[in-house]
RNA sequence: GGCGCGGUAGCUCAGGUGGUUAGAGCGUUGGAUUCAUAACCCAAAGGUCGGGGGUUCAACUCCCCCCCGCGCUACCA
């Protein structure tokens, strides 16, 4: 592997609209957070950045929806997620924000400099201007019908009820909801950054030079992107939230979103090392990883990379760790049902208790494919893995120290092998040496290739090999016979509580400090930095050394605080608590006179047969008795409803909507539909059964 | 539907250019022990390695088909 001289760690920027959860740990930052810590320990040149993500048009909704300006609602959120990685212990070495002045001359020069290539491409389009508000609107900000499923509430990126990607003029009746205007087209111009130009070095540069030491799971997304064709992408919007383009010709226009965030990572370091930031992003010596769930992993392999590449002169990410997702009980994270996990009412309901949510987090950290966090699997791990093993295992050496040697280190003197027992001794002393050996070196080695789960696992073989040596030799039994014996043997196990104190720093800071406390270790500073660069056990504390009062390192959890987890989870489900989630309930539409009603020609119908559409999963292809006729309609309700289960139903449709061709079938009507708050969709019918054709009005 | 990643003991996961009885931790059961937060230590039970075909002397490991989970993508008028 080659050899770096520094390294640049970034997180993913966390979406300044909302608090953190589990999900967001254990994805993004815990591993980045563990991984730096090794690496300072290893004594390696490192900045660890990260920082809010404050634009775009999500946080300017958010922001009205709870009746604040942009500013107003980023500063309530930054504040908000700083504190929770704070009080959660990442050590960030700055934690910044894309609102800085900072980061909104790093982003404009970044533009101006690939600007100055000509690389990007310029193209005026129609797009739906508010005349109320005077202001172009955002694709979010426009709502209409969905042309595929007929929701009225669909937005003009994406219907949210049948999950299509829209574009606004798509839209059917599109309105403002800034004014709740009709919107009227009007040319603007974009620009372009042109994705597709960077599809040969990309092939190049990622597909033949990161086969080997990227993740499956990243690199096989990466390709299956690049295979598919890259496509030039509009990097401004016209919109008053966010970094103006550096251009004269460019008023009221700014950059998009994913453009300016991950320039962000530079302006955070540029804030923390204003003098010599460049050598962490322009000195090819300097390795630089991004740690992010898999959503990002498109942004980061691809089009940050890319963005990097035009700019010119900087250096590209070595890797890019992804992890996949964690679920919670079984089921998916959910803000909007507040099925989660909050960063910081964990850290309050469990106070003192960081350690444990790190370790747990770490031991299903989802490297290879989703896991699931449940709290009697977390109640488990701290009670039989933290309690019983690690901390049962230097508590019983803290106090066996003090119990036969007043708390001081009694001499390593070696055993003479004298008798049976003291050649038994030696020998078992050789085996748990030897085995402990190959775990810091296993430890060290997953540490080094982002395998934090196996880093964990062989920190606490440590304390199971020490437990082990415990067990057989028994000091409590040889202190009737042999002190000598017994000294040695808890000089032994003393060094292995030093080395785990040491070796568990990366994944379980506050024990780690809490070991070096009980040992009064300041001593051990020095043997650190050995460890880490021999990778084996080595000395850590002197003889006749003042040992302090054992403490015990960590807690059994109990049923009854499971139970409060698991209460609260239930209980939180059917609502919204959270500000910052979204109401369910849509907004309610413009007014309209009864003619614009009298228009819709709505029946009840009966669903004569029904089939899967072959090569689609959403489309359902219904043939309907409406009393007029027996007619085909295409309806996107396939994952909702099987043919067998909707043959014969009566439905709602509107019969004289204008036909359309889907998939190369005309479908000659919509079926309409209630939507559940979970997105769930229900058939709309009448309480009883009326014949077809019927009308509804 | 296409593409990508994954599907190994109750749980979390290892594994392999194909080759003796498929591994670990936790959990469970039994035993031993008391220095220790009823913890530690020993032992055992527990798997048709998602399913079905094929290649091979031999497959969990290679090939094909199918099923399930997750993600991206196209179609839900």
């Amino acid at each position: 592997m080659k050899k770096f001289k520094r390294y640049t760690i970034t997180s993913a920027l966390p979406y300044a609209n909302g608090p953190l959860h589990i999900g967001h740990i254990a994805g993004a930052y815990l591993p980045a957070d563990t991984y730096v810590r090794f690496l300072r320990l290893r004594g390696e040149d490192v900045v660890f950045v990260c920082g809010s993500d404050e634009h775009g048009v999500a946080i300017t909704i958010g922001a009205k929806k709870e009746g604040m300006t942009p500013r107003q609602f980023v500063d309530k959120y930054h504040a908000v997620m700083k504190k929770a990685f704070e009080d959660f212990g990442i050590s960030f070495d700055i934690y910044s924000r894309t609102s800085n002045e900072v980061h909104y001359k790093t982003a404009q020069d970044f533009f101006t400099k690939i600007d100055q290539q000509k690389l990007f491409i310029e193209e005026t389009s129609d797009q739906y201007f508010d005349e109320q508000e005077g202001i172009f609107l955002a694709d979010r900000y426009i709502v209409g019908t969905c042309p595929n499923c007929g929701n009225p509430n669909a937005y003009g990126d994406q219907c949210e009820k049948c999950g299509t990607s829209l574009s606004p003029k798509q839209l059917i009746k599109p309105r403002s909801t800034v004014s709740g205007k009709e919107p009227v087209l009007r040319p603007t111009k974009h620009w372009y950054f042109p994705l597709d130009k960077f599809e040969g070095w990309l092939k190049e540069w990622l597909i033949e030079g990161h086969k080997d030491d990227w993740k499956t799971n990243v690199y096989g997304q990466c390709k299956s992107w690049i295979d598919q064709g890259l496509q030039p992408r509009s990097i401004t919007r016209d919109l008053d939230w966010g970094i103006p383009v550096p251009l004269p010709d460019a008023k009221g226009k700014v950059l998009y979103v994913w453009f300016d965030a991950p320039i962000g990572y530079i302006s955070a370091t540029k804030e923390l090392r204003p003098n010599d930031w460049e050598k962490y992003w322009k000195d090819p010596e300097t390795r630089l990883i991004h740690f992010i769930g898999k959503d990002n992993i498109v942004f980061h392999c691809i089009i940050f990379p890319s963005m990097l590449k035009a700019a010119g002169d900087f250096i590209l990410p070595d890797n890019v760790p992804a992890n996949e997702f964690l679920n919670l009980e079984g089921e998916k994270l959910s803000t909007s049902r507040n099925h989660a996990v909050w960063l910081h009412e964990y850290l309050q309901d469990l106070p003192g208790r960081r350690d444990e949510l790190r370790y747990v987090l770490n031991s299903i950290s989802p490297e290879t494919k989703d896991a699931d966090f449940t709290w009697k699997d977390y109640q488990q791990k701290v009670n039989s893995e933290l309690v019983a093993i690690l901390g049962n295992f230097i508590n019983r050496v803290m106090v066996l120290t003090w119990k036969y040697f007043d708390g001081k280190v009694p001499s390593e003197k070696e055993l003479p092998g004298t008798t049976e027992k003291r050649k038994r001794i030696l020998d078992l002393y050789n085996k748990a040496h030897e085995e402990m050996n190959r775990s810091v070196k296993s430890m060290v080695n997953a540490l080094d290739n982002f395998r934090f789960r196996e880093a964990q696992f062989e920190m606490m073989n440590l304390a199971r090999t020490g437990n082990k040596f415990l067990a057989d030799t028994e000091p409590w039994k040889l202190a009737k016979e042999d002190m000598e014996a017994v000294g040695s043997i808890l000089n032994y196990v003393l060094t292995i509580v030093g080395n785990i104190g040491v070796a568990c720093a990366p994944f379980l800071p506050d024990a780690s400090a809490s070991i070096i406390k009980q040992l009064n270790g300041l001593s051990l500073v020095d043997g650190w930095k050995l460890f880490w660069k021999k990778e084996e056990l080595v000395p850590t504390v002197p003889e006749n050394h003042q040992l302090n009062q054992p403490e015990l390192l960590f807690r059994n959890v109990e049923d009854a605080e499971l139970e409060k987890q698991l209460e609260r989870l239930k209980k939180d489900k059917p609502k919204a608590v959270n500000p910052e989630t979204t109401s369910t309930v849509k907004p309610l539409k413009p007014e309209i006179v009864y003619d614009d009603f009298g228009k819709l020609d709505i029946r009840v119908g009966t669903v004569l047969a029904a089939e899967k559409m072959e090569k689609s999963n959403k489309l359902l292809k219904l043939t309907v008795d409406t009393g007029l006729d027996k007619r085909t309609i295409l309806s996107g309700i396939a994952q909702h409803f099987s043919p067998e289960e909707i043959t014969g139903k009566q439905v709602t449709l509107i019969a004289n909507l204008a036909p359309r061709k889907m998939m190369g079938i005309e479908s000659q009507g919509m079926i309409l539909m209630a939507e559940d708050a979970d997105g769930k969709l229900k058939l709309l019918q009448p309480s009883d059964v009326v014949s077809p054709g019927s009308t509804v009005s």
